[in-house]
DNA sequence: CTCCCGGCTAGACAATCTGCACAGTGATGC
DNA sequence: GCATCACTGTGCAGATTGTCTAGCCGGGAG
């Protein structure tokens, strides 16, 4: 699992992208070898998924996210998430459990816009029933610091 | 809005972050200079919300993904978000149309310490309701890049 | 109690990249 | 025709990266 000096790189660099490793190993007052080293590994065990640039959906104009949850037919899955996956406005999609059998997260330009993504995802007739959820605010935006914080104080308690 | 160079700047750098202006500028056949304007446009108009690294919750040993629908008394909007957002399991909260009224992702260690977390969520007064959806497994994986491609395809017919 | 090993520090090197600047050029809009 | 804007190609100084080395330290094994 990560540590403490885990936790602290990957907060530093969740808030300062740009810092470098240098920059970074003076805050942190480690040597560079070590951010380094300790980079390398979060990279190995998956912990740093990427580095990818994260990308905003509404400043590309999509400003409406929605959840879909669809009824599948028995057994079309496989051909049901090679349409969802055709649409670019669907961005993740997960099998679930509970009444329906597919969240999925979408994005459209208003709300009209959304009237017809939501036209091309039921277009797959082993679709047999939708429901739309529209996100109409952010009460918790995206983050994953504080559990890397709650994973790092485990490890910590563990080790001990 | 953005441009197919922009698109493909975007793309390169989400497969190969670790790439560089520099080396960017070679697989693109474009001068540094232009993807480092480029870039920095993105940055600014948000298009590229930050250079974060991506964690993933699943390496930090919470492999368990699942949605939960909270109904909530009225005009306890405020109060709820504060609880949820002190559970570091909780890793968004949309606001949301339709049944219940807000739609968290929450992850968990596995299916016991979900029960925890769903504990924890519930221990609020002011949430009158629940119902939870197990992600049993990734259909559509996060994904940007088509809406990338899509939204710069739009511009192309619209600067034409 | 002693030895070994992994992780950290501190330092050094060449190679590379970044940030910034500038003049020239082609396309666009007026 | 003219101004504007984006892109090109280029240069430079300074900083960073990747990679190694050697020494130090604490914990675990025997």
């Amino acid at each position: 699992m990560i540590d403490g000096l885990d936790a602290r790189i990957l907060e530093l660099f969740t808030v300062e992208p740009r810092i470098g490793v240098l920059e970074a190993s003076r805050r942190l007052q480690v040597a560079r070898g070590t951010v380094q080293a300790r980079l390398d590994r979060l990279r190995e065990t998956g912990v740093i998924a990427t580095f990818a640039p994260t990308v905003d959906p509404a400043a590309l104009g999509f400003r409406v996210t929605a959840f879909a949850m669809l009824d599948i037919r028995q057994g079309a899955r496989e051909s049901v998430a090679a349409h969802l996956s055709r649409i670019p406005e669907v961005l993740e999609v997960h099998t679930i459990t509970g009444q329906g059998d597919l969240l999925c997260r979408i994005v459209a330009r208003d709300n009209d816009d959304l009237q017809r993504v939501i036209d091309d995802l039921v277009g797959d007739d082993d679709i047999v029933r939708t429901s739309t959820l529209i996100a109409l605010s952010t009460v918790v935006a995206p983050r994953i610091l504080p559990l890397v914080a709650s994973a790092s104080e485990t490890a910590v308690r563990t080790t001990r």
